[in-house]
DNA sequence: CGGTATCCGCTTGGATACTG
DNA sequence: CAGTATCCAAGCGGATACCG
């Protein structure tokens, strides 16, 4: 991703700007809590509270927010249920769920490595 | 990854510790400095300001900062030519080559679904 | 229950300067 | 050239309170 450089040609800005999209897409969905939303959402559909559970360690401020984020992407799908009391329901869209299987290679790999990097930390530490 | 609740035997302790070793793991390497530098050195070896050149907007400390960390868990090699001026080179290891695949596969899907997340986008805002 | 708003501490991260 | 250290501002993110 990036690393290129253009000359001025109009098809060059256009390039230009779908690189600089690409890497602010980037940018908003390579973080911890987002990557790990996306994941728990991937097994099944969570209300809020649910989500905020299973995020162990996550706010309330920024699952709100990186659910807004997400919403915006087009990775989830809000839906309120107008009940008493309210219920709210985040579901992955098609775009969600591509990205979820990426993500499982991610954490797939993370316990594929983990003895290695356990054994790497403590060399380097020492 | 998480998500699951241990209830106390000896076994269940170790389950629990691998779990956080994970989940400190995943926090180490979701983030977007982290992802970008190891998807540039997969295509080839590189030095410091080559890597700062290539991962742009990325500074001086932050570069540094990720590198050590990349290096403390063993995804990249790094190599100092006792030259002068110095040479200092960075390799992903087996561990980083294995992760750059998936990272590989999240850069591949930005591209796929830009056109999808642009349009949301403007959805959402408007 | 889920969301928004406010306050505010404190970490993050940029700028700069200095070493080998 | 690469790395470390210091300084300091901006903004992240937690806590709290309040609304639909």
């Amino acid at each position: 991703m990036g690393g290129k450089r253009y000359s001025g040609s109009p098809e060059d800005a256009d390039l230009a700007r779908a690189d600089s999209l690409a890497r602010e897409i980037f940018s908003d969905v390579a973080n911890k809590w987002a990557l790990l939303i996306i994941e728990f959402l991937g097994e099944r559909t969570l209300r809020f509270s649910e989500l905020r559970n299973a995020v162990e360690g996550i706010s309330h401020k920024m699952l709100t927010q990186n659910l807004r984020m997400l919403e915006r992407n087009g990775l989830v799908e809000r839906t309120v249920h107008p009940t008493v009391p309210p219920r709210v329901e985040y579901t992955l869209t098609e775009a969600g769920q591509a990205l979820r299987g990426t993500i499982d290679g991610m954490c797939a790999w993370t316990h594929q490595y983990i003895g290695h990097i356990d054994e790497s930390r403590r060399r380097f530490d020492g």
